[in-house]
DNA sequence: CTTCGAAGTGCATTATACGGCTCTTTTTTA
DNA sequence: TAAAAAAGAGCCGTATAATGCACTTCGAAG
């Protein structure tokens, strides 16, 4: 599973912003105990909760083609 | 919500590769049930299911920052 | 040592995603 | 046209995500 990285990359662009999970939990509408669940690697995000904060941090979530050879 | 073109994105390519949601509720190991209400349109997918079901179509969930050139 | 801010955890409750079964609707094929 | 295949939807039990509250941990500062 590669979740890891998508949580790191929330918890990293958090800090580089230097918002706390506090602040990002209300800003985003996420429960802070969500967050901090979430971020501390236990659970499996709803797409909601994971782009609720995405969407805080300028970031946004999306399906791409591994491969390629396939154009659209 | 952006949900539409995730989804948007899963039947497309599902199509695309000519598969059924039954074909691929077997492949990904989601329930057909679940894999129906995703595609039309009902429900907010864990990213478990999502990743199930990317994996299989040789997609991937992954975030991107929105603006541009900021990282990598 | 004490205090404070931030992060992580346990417990309990509520909401809902997951999934099987069945039936209906839509689309495709003969 | 009918029949078959695929997609969609209702019912409903189970698993778990989301959430609040309280507590602990950790590091920085006083």
């Amino acid at each position: 599973m590669h979740f890891e990285e998508l949580i790191k990359s929330i918890k990293e662009r958090r800090e580089e912003l230097q918002v706390t999970q506090e602040t990002l939990a209300e800003l985003s509408g996420v429960g802070l105990r969500t967050l901090k669940q979430f971020e501390s690697g236990k659970g499996n995000p709803t797409l909601l909760t994971l782009s609720k904060l995405a969407d805080v941090l300028g970031m946004e979530v999306g399906l791409q083609v591994k491969n390629l050879s396939r154009n659209e």
